[in-house]
DNA sequence: CTGAAAGCGCTTACAG
DNA sequence: CTGAAAGCGCTTACAG
């Protein structure tokens, strides 16, 4: 049988089927596939089954995914859609999802440019792929409508959507709500917003949420104060640059940033402009990245636990995948403010 | 027609099939495929090419990943095999490699955990997705005999490997020997290196271009002046918070880094110990990421064409997956070095 | 416990 | 230009 094999494979694609397997093993491709599948279970004699596990040894044989997923109707392929990955908050997320999905699943990345969420020609197309599950960062009401989607979901910072599906979200609101008391509490009463172009709903709430408070503890925002742009270092240090001489004259003393990056930018750009900081100009982001620990100030930061959300996430898709069921379909995880020198009233050395 | 569909599928699973396009436009399956896949060139009447496209709107058609593939023994999957997506530089390669893959091709990224490689049993998982094609970013030699890879294959920044498949590089050593000569002429005479643990040819070549320059200079290393850990901002921190001691009293007064996200670790916990940069220590790093800008101080760094590098390994693996001849199979990229203050002698503000 | 057979959805020679 | 049919590799009732 090797070499009925070997002639009609003839060149390259050495592919080695289910039946190669069998024919060696002396049994059906059913009995391959049972055993190959670990659904041995009162349906498969010992015998056979040792016989199956050296064939599939000898020959290295793989179930071919694409064959057993038009099978079984639904491939090993959990899709993560996320609008931005060019922020390394969500490298952390991507490890989380990874590491709580396991070897079981393929995780394949669909992203879009410029932080654009996919049409609804792209949800079909991904659909096309017959994935075990989805996972939807970030994402906005309309992209959900789009995605009436059979199977399993899940969904990442996503606030005010659970209703159309289970989700992992963070408290931005929490750390929000720390970041304008502590402002006020440095002295500042005029601020500027500079926020993420994305118009994702984590960042509405992280903005509502400062205003909100902000507005409790007798700080204001201009009227040309709240500016947004990409996720971006050098868009936010344009966008930062534009704005600076028109906040100045109505008194703005600090900036609070949608993410870490746009902090970044304007740390820059601020530096660029002489400004001391916190002295004339206090400047804070979300996130807290690694580098914010390292930048010139250090920069203040809400704290958001990115990969605990991808492991949580990842969890709770597994399970909707597994057919279990979920105790609690609705997670969140705790964000704090984490206070540097970019803020500190204290003088720092 | 309509009530039969209906009939067929009871409860969720809608999908919408070539043979309901078939039967809804008059025709065979044949000839929907034919359609659905522009194949039409002197083949389909625009009789029929109409009527198809009509049934396919009417029916919201999308030919199916799983039953295409299987037929045509190939997907349309095209997998990234990276061994580190924690390190920003590799968000903006992605970015690239999407950016000239187009619409055709999904984009699969398989990463391992903690900078490892995948084993042959992770590589025969994925080669059973039928991909359409393989990107291997910064591989070592053993992955690439496991990847006896059949199919189209192009590797990035995997210099000494050209041997293995067409590659783009990044003429590392360029950026390197500049570093080790803007180094000796600021007057450096003792330096060490904390490197990237995870053994990739790119961090051999940074560190052997920048020892063998600075050996050309003047400048030597301690004993124990090569380091290593992953790609942390923590991790590096603590390395050489170990290390410092040690190199201090050897009279290192300057620390290559691998990374710039390994230089960020340095830098903070130079920080920490009082150390005056670059006055009583030097740092530099590989990458410059966006974030180097804006460290304290900023971080002279070798300034590395990431979306670039994507951008044109996209492209070279597109040719292959098209059947195209590859003009040039082996590009590199240029690097270059970029001064900061972390290295500038002069006194900074 | 086992295997023959149908079927997953599509594409591609092939015959007309 | 068109369609019937085989086949891609696997899984799953089903009959034994």
């Amino acid at each position: 049988m090797e070499s009925a094999e070997q002639l009609q494979q003839p060149a390259r694609s050495r592919r080695v089927t289910a039946a190669m397997v069998a024919a060696r093993a002396g049994v059906s491709t059913a009995t391959v596939s049972l055993v190959a599948n670990g659904k041995t279970a009162g349906r498969v004699s010992e015998d056979n089954i040792s016989r199956v596990r050296a064939a599939i040894t000898e020959l290295g044989y793989v179930v071919d995914g694409i064959g057993s997923s038009l099978a079984k109707g639904v491939s090993s392929i959990v899709i993560l859609v996320a609008p931005d990955i060019s922020n390394p908050f969500f490298a952390k997320v991507i490890a989380g999802v990874r590491e709580s999905l396991g070897a079981d699943y393929q995780l394949l990345l669909s992203v879009t440019d410029a932080g654009e969420f996919p049409q609804a020609d792209d949800v079909r197309k991904l659909m096309a792929l017959r994935p075990a599950g989805l996972l939807v960062d970030a994402p906005n009401a309309g992209f959900l409508e789009e995605l009436s989607a059979a199977g399993p979901l899940v969904l990442l910072d996503a606030p005010g959507l659970e209703a159309y599906a289970p989700s992992v979200n963070l408290d931005v609101a929490h750390g929000a709500r720390q970041l304008a008391a502590h402002l006020a509490e440095a002295g500042h009463r005029r601020v500027a917003y500079l926020d993420s172009v994305t118009g994702t709903a984590t960042f509405d709430v992280r903005r509502r949420a400062f205003l909100a408070e902000a507005d409790t503890r007798g700080i204001s925002v201009p009227a040309d104060g709240i500016i947004s742009t990409t996720i971006d270092v050098g868009a936010a240090a344009a966008a930062f640059a534009a704005a600076w001489p028109e906040w100045q004259r109505s008194g703005v003393t600090a900036v609070v940033c949608g993410t870490d990056t746009h902090a970044y930018g304007v740390l820059q750009e601020a530096r660029v402009a002489g400004l001391q900081i916190p002295g004339q100009l206090a400047i804070a982001g979300f996130d807290d990245l690694p580098y914010s620990a390292t930048s010139n100030p250090s920069l203040t930061s809400v704290h958001l636990p990115a990969t605990s959300l991808g492991v949580q996430a990842g969890g709770q898709l597994r399970r909707l995948m597994e057919g279990r069921p979920l105790e609690q379909p609705q997670l969140t995880l705790e964000s704090s403010l984490v206070v540097r020198n970019s803020t500190r009233p204290t003088p720092w050395k």
